[in-house]
RNA sequence: CGAGGUGAACAGGCGGUUGCGUGGCGCGAGCCAUGAGGAAAGUCCGGGCACCACAGAGCAAGGGUGCCGGCUAACGGCCGGCGGAGGCGACUCCAGGGAGAGUGCAACAGAAAGAAACCGCCAGGCUUCCUUCACGGAGCCAGGUAAGGAUGGAAAGGCGAGGUAAGAGCUCACCCGCGGGACUGGUAACUUUCCCGCGCUGUAAACCCCACCCGGUGCAAGAUGCAGGGGGCCAGACGGCUGCUCGCCGCAGUCCCCCGGGAUCGCUGGAGCCAUCCGGUGACGGAUGGCCUGGAUAGAUGACCGCCCAAUACAGAACCCGGCUUAUGGUCACGCUCGCGCG
RNA sequence: GGCUCCGUUGUCUAGAGGCCUAGGACGCCGCCCUCUCAAGGCGGAAACACGGGUUCGAAUCCCGUCGGAGCUG
């Protein structure tokens, strides 16, 4: 996931949370703002684990959502860790994303049906 | 065989597909190289570096350290000794100066907590009892005495003999402890032997005294500027208030300052690592040769597999080094210890 | 990243070497009172974050872990 797609600053991620609409499942939460570029942005906080959990859970998520860049609408995102994800597989992770997604309705519709 | 002790190295390797950071090459698609730890952690110490203050050092405050010698850039670290404590032992641990400067504290218990007479013991005086004296008993008075006594963590060195009215280092022998001096060994801490004096409670991780060390803040330090903001200046091309002059404002010019938003630098080659030899008991030092080994900035190592395999645990750089402490996996070495069994 | 502070019953707290077998308030449990509940009265359970050290003796002093707050940005 190349640079250009990270959301980075800290106040665009305080505009995430106050604007964003958000879905949730066991072990993720992800907000989504509109916007004008496609921007993604993960926080895993202090309660998920220590810090090489924590970089384990990032990396997870960044390699998950990355088959996806082509295919959603632009806007921003954050995808927020919760504790329960550090005992979290891959593969299940893989299946958060991709339903999240779909209960966002951020998917073009090129790929709707697949 | 079992239970220990000490020390050391390692922290998976190789190969695919795909993905990320940095560097190089290329117009480009892309290709090549490289890419977390022994603790990167806790932030407990010591430095480098940067800015601020003082630009001379001293004093005060506050903090730290505390046997001796050495190593080191420095240290509260390390090495080697000394002393003490623990362990059958290998060995381990110790904030290990000063209580002959002063102040404080020592609950409860106990007569009494460095100050002592409650009980007890003892000779004396007076009264009294036993028919009287003596001996003896009881009471009172004013004394002597630390040998004995509930206690306590700790009770005024210990034991024996002499001595005494009763006693007491009061005296003596031996032992113990402390201080001083001389001597032996040692650079020293300390120690051997002897002499003299003393018998003093513990506590300084209570205040304190003594010796030594320490200016403060920390890379989000700091530097350069871009955007922006503020102020001054002159006279002028321009616009507006107005048709003209003066005046004012804006813009432009130039100088200075601020700089929180953004960028670049700081940013990684260093008290560096490896090998051999030499000096040293050792920490370590020296010489020669070789090597280049992360630099991100929402923060780079992931996903899916194959083989070897016991291959897992603790765990992720954020300016950089030297330590300490804590977390943690199995392995190895020992001409180290103890116990059991067999020969 | 850096700096500072704090951990005592379920909660808020008192404590400053021995008086602590740790006190108080709210809460909890039981009993009394009441036709019942509340209020009231009586009684009870429940804690010094953990591990070492100093001391005769530690919640208190020292060291190290663990946990939690706050400041800076």
């Amino acid at each position: 996931m190349e640079k250009q797609y990270r959301l980075k600053k800290n106040r665009a991620f305080q505009y995430v949370y106050r604007r964003g609409h958000s879905v949730a499942c066991r072990d993720l939460v992800m907000l989504c703002a509109k916007g004008r570029e496609l921007k993604v942005g993960f926080s895993v906080s202090k309660k998920v684990g220590n810090a090489v959990t924590r970089n384990k859970v990032k990396r997870r998520l960044r390699e998950c959502f990355r088959p996806y860049l082509g295919d959603v609408k632009t806007g921003l995102y954050v995808i927020v860790a919760r504790p329960s994800a550090a005992e979290a597989t891959f593969q299940s992770l893989q299946r958060d994303i991709r339903y999240l997604l779909k209960k966002q309705a951020a998917l073009k519709e090129g790929n709707r049906a697949e």
